[in-house]
DNA sequence: ACCTGAACACCGTTCAAGT
DNA sequence: ACCTGAACACCGTTCAAGT
């Protein structure tokens, strides 16, 4: 990793390149054009360089991605309030705080692996494992409980991010949601009894509720377990 | 779509190309070279064509690599045991059923979107809202409950199988996990002081049982909605 | 140390031509 | 209707050469 900080901090040109650079620029192109739409040759274009120079600071594309996806993770931890009054409120203020970070940049949602590479998913469950340890479980679920959540906030955020990165970002979420209600309102409700009872939900449903609705039924299942049945 | 089904119904010759065998080598090659392995060039020659022959059955590799992860998908429904005795008991096993059929095939956990393209995948959904209807939850809660169920199964599988994909089909699991576990031990307690104290279980951990344990924190928040505080 | 840009290997996809 | 295979456009990555 080279030293540079900030802008051309030991006096090269004003525009030198540095690590922080690259994926500041990578970011807003995949904000912009998606995973498929970066490219080292346009990134390169936008910076006024050739493709060879930005393998200088970046391994490759994979890295680069990885980069940008943990600095997307890392602006959420930043965000989300560091201590709260419970340990629950405290969970769900991070929770939704990782959400709203994946929203804004979809690409990234599929890249945030739990227990893995990403240094900023390493913060992310200490933090959970953290609150977890002041909820009153026994400590040897803790870390079972924390990974638990910490699969649901990244899983299920990917799951309810990704389509719209599927389609491009040319679709907006509102189309892709009335497209996938006709879908379903053209099934068999033979087939799908479920389903074609339910394609009103499906339109009128938020994304941003969705995510909290299951996170809320995960903390509950932790809350029975955490001191089970207080009194009524 | 064509309408060869099996091998050559109505005579062509032997080895005549249809969307299902070709789906199904596509398979192969995705469990053994994961999915930048697999290149319409390679598949072409394992089924002694061209490249070119392969579009007129199949659109895209988008496509075809979504057919592949849909198949998986109906694999591990027809899998799933269809009729059980509890609501509870008959999600669990759809969700393990799930959970089996991805960590077979780990490229497809990244493609099985909730409620969204796959065929199987609105089937799934379908079938986990019909048991959340027998749990006695009041009805105007039927879809975000299993919308969420839904999310967490294919989300959260996702998450625990993505990172042997990430690596390559190289790495085995347990290396995986024992090389993380060494990152964790290197940390600085001041900065990680969870993940440090945390390390044995993550070298004793097993994914199936992170898996469940995460499920059964939500299928518990589930019951104490849906009977809350049954008398001790 | 850091950048340049041509070149290599490879890939998805197309399409005129065949049967 | 279905297959063939050459060709196109494009991409990640490398590397000898520059400053």
């Amino acid at each position: 990793m080279p030293r540079t900080r900030g802008r051309a901090p030991t006096g090269g040109r004003a525009d030198a390149l540095s690590r922080e650079i690259i994926v500041d620029a990578a970011i807003a192109l995949l904000d912009e054009l998606g995973e498929r739409g970066l490219t080292f040759r346009l990134l390169a274009k936008q910076l006024n360089t050739g493709p060879g120079a930005l393998y200088w600071h970046v391994t490759n594309k994979d890295e680069l991605v990885a980069l940008a996806a943990d600095q997307v993770l890392g602006d959420a931890l930043a965000a989300a309030p560091h201590s709260e009054e419970g340990a629950g409120t405290a969970l769900r203020a991070l929770a939704i705080a990782v959400f709203d970070a994946l929203d804004r940049h979809p690409w990234a949602a599929s890249h945030v692996d739990a227990p893995a590479t990403l240094a900023n998913a390493l913060r992310l469950l200490d933090r959970i494992g953290t609150l977890v340890e002041r909820t009153g479980l026994p400590a040897e679920r803790h870390f079972e409980v924390a990974t638990a959540i910490s699969y649901y906030i990244t899983g299920v955020s990917a799951q309810i991010i990704a389509p719209c990165t599927t389609v491009g970002a040319s679709t907006s979420r509102d189309a892709f949601l009335a497209q996938t209600a006709e879908r379903w309102e053209e099934l068999d409700p033979a087939d799908y009894p479920f389903l074609t009872r339910t394609t009103a939900d499906l339109r009128s449903h938020n994304d941003r509720d969705q995510f909290t609705t299951g996170l809320d039924l995960l903390l509950d299942g932790l809350n029975t377990i955490a001191d089970p049945r207080p009194p009524a």
